[in-house]
DNA sequence: ATCCTTTTTTTGACTAATCAAAATCGCGTC
DNA sequence: GACGCGATTTTGATTAGTCAAAAAAAGGAT
């Protein structure tokens, strides 16, 4: 079985990997840099999956997910996912506090327990941040977003999804209404001031720049 | 931090402390035993928690936890009996087969969770095999219990402690309804056999070996 | 084509945890 | 007091994961 870390790094190859698709592969710079170690240690772990045929390793080029590894990825990220979605149905943990527990927590729990889990919650599509939730068989349902940024003045939206599981910007979140499910309306886009100005429920409306906006994904609600 | 490796060593010598509370210390051999490692590791790993003054360690003579090392063993035995409660009241997991599930999640739980755990749980004092769940201060509360096989014939008794989280062991004592908390009546005790007959609800009794009588502890039930 | 900067790889070192097997110790028996 | 056996320690090796720093490669700018 693999390793907790090598459990992490290719987790993490999978979110390099959705969060910029137009690159063929992940750089050894990005892939130190989003675990937190050297460069000289992306490269020998970089080695060491391919060795265990979980990247295509490219020197000089990069690391990329071969279906084995990409398996293996959704797999820990259906648990992150499933975990945190416990954590704050069952034990009334915020939803600003359950990522960090439920990174360790991804590795240690058996399938049986993810199983059990799965079921308590009824069978859940997103998590509390509204991202989506791998099935067992690996496959992730890919809903049709919009980023706050590309939303038109006057539309009404619904929150989906937030691409940030920082604890504080998750909090301002939280302050202003705006979590996975609430309604809100876009009042203005500034783009001299790189602002977006949205509102929700009785709250003051409230404005934010470009790219915490763009953290937050939306559908459009038809009016 | 100390490893989990290191919190399984120090959770270990304690058990191994409290099964055998005639000993002073506990042997290379016996730890090399509990732990599944051979001599010469439990010998180095002697050597490095007396570095980190968790046991004292005398060369030729075995381990003892110091007051240090007890409460990071007490720490680790809260976290293992609180989690094992918690997955059978909230996921209904058979108490059969929480101890494994236990055995890795103590180590990647935090602070915060177990004490939600705790508060959901309404700050229980025993696990579902009966043992006792040290307090966040390190104490263990200790109640007087008898063996089985140290009950007078006839007795009516609590089953209050189940000493074995073998899962085969465990299904045995379900099906033959002598979990903690049930009542019974010792009817028998056949010395020359090494055997005892016990008796619970509307069962036909069922007689067991004294190594096995001896791993379920009661308390007398004046009548 | 040469230089310069950034990225990547390599090298050498380190820690934690382990094993196998050899060396040594402690202790009861003769 | 010497012997022998079981327990213990030591030695040498291995694996995983890491860093610092040196070396090498890529690739754009001049
Ligand atoms: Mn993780
Ligand atoms: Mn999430
Ligand atoms: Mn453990
Ligand atoms: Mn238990």
């Amino acid at each position: 079985m693999p390793s907790s870390t090598v459990e992490n790094y290719l987790k993490r190859i999978y979110l390099e990997e959705q969060a910029d698709p137009g690159a063929a592969v992940v750089s050894m710079k990005n892939l130190a840099g989003a675990m937190g170690v050297t460069p000289g240690t992306a490269t020998s772990m970089a080695k060491s999956l391919a060795d265990s045929r979980f990247v295509a390793y490219e020197p000089y080029g990069g690391v990329k997910l071969t279906a084995r590894g990409r398996t293996l990825a959704l797999r820990i990220l259906r648990r992150h996912r499933l975990i945190e979605c416990f954590l704050v149905e069952a034990l009334g943990l915020d939803w600003s506090e359950v990522h960090d527990e439920a990174e360790s927590l991804e590795h240690a729990i058996s399938d049986k327990l993810l199983d059990r889990i799965d079921e308590f919650l009824g069978f859940p599509s997103v998590d509390p941040h509204g991202d989506p939730i791998p099935t067992a068989a690996g496959e992730v349902r890919q809903t049709l977003l919009t980023a706050l940024t590309d939303v038109e003045e006057g539309a009404d939206v619904r929150i989906a999804r937030i691409l940030d599981q920082d604890e504080k910007f998750l909090r301002f979140v939280d302050r202003h209404r705006l979590r996975p499910g609430t309604r809100g309306r876009v009042l203005a886009h500034d783009h001299a001031a790189e602002a977006v100005t949205i509102q929700s429920g009785k709250l003051p409306a409230v404005t934010m720049g470009r790219t915490a906006a763009a953290k937050i994904m939306v559908e459009i609600v038809k009016g």
